[in-house]
DNA sequence: TTGTAATCTAATAGC
DNA sequence: GCTATTAGATTACT
């Protein structure tokens, strides 16, 4: 049990879950009343869509479930289980590099993280720069599974909003702020720049850029 | 002089000066009237005083003089010169990002732009949002001098008025509406929610929500 | 080395 | 002014 990679992917897993999720064990119905849940989603839903959309999955506590099974810790059995849980089959399942990965041990979190994401951006300004220590948070890997589902959401609309977002997340286990991230990182990467305001495709931008909006941005397949 | 990175850090500051001040060259006298320009700041200009007030830098002339400099150009020169056009000592002196970067070739500005930017930001409503061609502002970078200078501001006053922030413009070269940006993101990254009271740490965080201000505000001055 | 998650910040829009 | 969000740049890690 001392380097098994898959114990230390759950492990890694359920943890870093804790900065998106530092509110432990929510219930679900808190869960969905926070979220502000709908049950409508255009057509970007309609052949990824996994779980119906009863209720949001307690992420931290499924893939803690994981690490109780894995450990041989008797727990009872869950149903759901959002991609992020949904192991074997790959090589690249979601996983979190630790600094310590042999240890089980806890990651520490700073006040300033514990006290981070709740449910916007905004709330997770830093409060000061202050010490050096600004200990970031660890890499986390997306498997294919999820990975393919982003991308194709991406091709409808990179600019999901917030409900858009949640959604996603309910359906591939991937905490909303890290979803918001793995979008400004693709439109970063594979949006056209706006200094190429040509080739104006088809009719996908449905979500609007505020500011130089550039029309047809080509962003194919991805 | 194809892809000199200082040259176009000049000329895109140049540029990207007219943003702020599109009447070109307006000369000082008219600018201190402008901006009412007072000779007393209480506490917070006390060490970092470069410049005695006497008038109100152009900046954009500074910054197109600097450029001539470099280019060769025969100029008449100038005394004064703000911490925007105090260059070298620093990979990360003022920049700002261009599109074609090699080219010198001037930015083009929309009717909105040059149309924009008077005195306050209430003035700058934008009209219409008119064509799809925003081309929005060009991300300037500021200098580690200017940086340091308006946090140690911000330590002191997180709230200035138009007065102080035409103070800093002066004395760090940085566009007033610059500045007023600048405290507001500031402002929203590290000031403390006001859901979040605790975390009294050090005494930087003098800041408190501007709603309730009222009777004894902690910072003197303005 | 490459790909990409994460971070930081100037800028914009709506309220 | 605040909130939210974007682009752009960079850093770090695999």
């Amino acid at each position: 049990m001392e380097n098994d990679p898959e114990l230390d992917q759950v492990i890694c897993n359920a943890l870093s879950l804790q900065d998106d999720y530092p509110d432990l064990y929510l219930p679900s119905s808190d869960h969905d009343k926070l979220l502000g849940f709908p049950e409508t989603f255009p057509g970007f839903l309609s052949d990824m869509e996994l779980q119906p959309p009863l209720h949001n999955p307690n992420i931290l506590q499924d893939t803690l479930l994981e690490l109780y099974s894995i450990l041989g810790i008797p727990h009872e059995t869950k149903a759901s289980s959002p991609m992020a849980t949904m192991k074997g089959e790959e090589p690249t399942t979601a996983t979190c590099i630790e600094d310590q990965p042999t240890t089980g041990s806890k990651r520490h979190f700073t006040t300033e993280e514990l006290e981070n994401s709740k449910m916007t951006r905004a709330d997770k300004a830093e409060p000061i720069p202050s010490t050096s220590s600004q200990k970031s948070r660890k890499r986390t890997l997306y498997n294919k599974q999820q990975t393919l589902y982003l991308q194709k959401q991406f091709t409808f609309n990179p600019y999901p909003d917030y409900v858009s977002r949640c959604s996603f997340s309910r359906i591939t286990g991937i905490p909303e702020p890290r979803i918001q991230v793995w979008f400004q990182n693709r439109r970063a990467r594979y949006l056209a720049k706006a200094s190429n305001p040509q080739k104006t495709e088809n009719a996908v931008m449905v979500g609007r850029k505020p500011t130089l909006l550039c029309a047809g941005s080509p962003y194919p397949s991805v």
